[in-house]
DNA sequence: ACAAAAGTGTTATTAGTACACCCATGT
DNA sequence: ACATGGGTGTACTAATAACACTTTTGT
């Protein structure tokens, strides 16, 4: 049985996959294969198929480009108007994946011509991807004003130094070191390690680790309006 | 032109329409006049169609049941499990409205049989709807915390008990009247007005409303881990 | 006169901000 | 020995949280 006289609409998932790596943010971006746009720069989409959810079709996307699974992904808003693509109407599904930019290897076969684009940076991109794209920064730079999310874009291992550099990046601010680190502490999200890190400095910086124990207890240690447990978590 | 050997799908919105009158969150709901699920309670929906994107369809939908427009409405993810609706396939496309109760007026013939339902007692709903429900709360009650957003729910004059009472019913707490005055005036996003509501205290409560001249510069007053000036504003 | 809801201030605690020097090490 | 980046403490200010009494007025 069907519905009877409805537009039935190809749909796709776009994904956003942000990287970073010491210095800038970066964007993950695809040399299309085919019409319309070829050999433009896009992000890395494909429709959604016939038994497959959008995020498993999200998931599908990510891991053809990147080899990678189990990464941080967000779906945003739906970009949906009627001319958005030229050869047929579209309706795109966007997805945010943060990644460690290092775990990333460019698959043996190098189908998609992919290349790490510095977000300050970008290459014109086809239809409204660009559109996607600030969304998608957007949304990034709020949602880690108040969410430990942006660990996903460093190693498991990482330094202090390294950390904020992450964070001025993403609002292009300076932080005092001294104040951040007391705050980042003060979360008791970080576990401090034993080795340093000794490639951007003489006297190495140590390195920590997200403290799996503690993560979820200390997960929102943030906020404003209504007391702090009453807000929940995990939303957005 | 047309991409091949794509399958193209049904995509619907559903409205998930919240309201408050003074002591409880509201939800509208339609008795469905079709199958499947015939009269059982749904959200108000219906499919994208060929020359609108998903904001206009939404926009059309929420219209047709309420009779209003120019109300506050914001697309979540997207609900796309294959089976999620017995009949075909469809992707739907949530959008959160916050309407004041009071302006919503059934249409003469109500097609709908449209009612509120306190949020705290809901019926069964179809498909996933539920789900679509709880989703949408929860990301209400995230932004509420950080974004002057409940005043939509309120007619233009309001008085603080109604809005406190607004800020203790989503959270399901309560606020101590003194700081909370404090703290909503020191955003200066309200404006006193001349005239009390005598409509539940003998003494009455004096009106207040949004402050037009100073909204868009005190939009902002919130926040943590990074500098206010440094998070974005209207994104989620 | 009293019941019912509105309105208002102070204090203590906690969080945020601004700021500068010493440390460890490779060259 | 020195240059480079890493690490730490203190004092001031602002925000939050806890708390109770007086005001207005319809009945």
């Amino acid at each position: 049985m069907k519905y009877s006289n409805q537009t039935r609409i190809l749909v796709a998932v776009d994904c956003i996959i942000f990287g970073f790596d010491g210095t800038d943010y970066k964007l993950l971006l695809i040399q299309r294969g085919f019409a319309p746009e070829k050999e433009k720069w896009s992000l890395m989409g494909g429709f959604i198929q016939p038994e497959e959810s959008a995020d498993e079709a999200a998931e599908r996307i990510l891991k053809q480009l990147t080899g990678l699974h189990d990464v941080y992904m967000e779906q945003i808003q739906a970009f949906s108007k009627p001319e958005r693509d030229p050869i047929e109407r579209v309706i795109a599904l966007p997805y945010v994946a943060l990644i460690d930019i290092k775990k990333y290897q460019a698959q043996i076969n190098d189908d998609f011509h992919a290349r790490w684009f510095s977000i300050k940076e970008l290459p014109k991109l086809i239809f409204d991807h660009q559109a996607m794209v600030e969304l998608a920064l957007s949304k990034l730079r709020y949602k880690a004003a108040f969410h430990p999310i942006l660990f996903e874009l460093l190693p498991d291992k990482f330094t202090l130094p390294q950390l904020q550099a992450m964070y001025e990046g993403l609002y292009d601010t300076k932080i005092d070191k001294r104040n951040f680190t007391r705050k980042i502490l003060s979360t008791n999200l970080l576990k401090k390690e034993k080795e340093k890190d000794k490639s951007s400095s003489k006297k190495g910086a140590f390195f920590y680790s997200l403290d799996e124990a503690n993560y979820k207890e200390n997960f929102s240690n943030f906020h404003n309006f209504i007391p702090k447990n009453e807000i929940p978590v995990g939303s957005e």
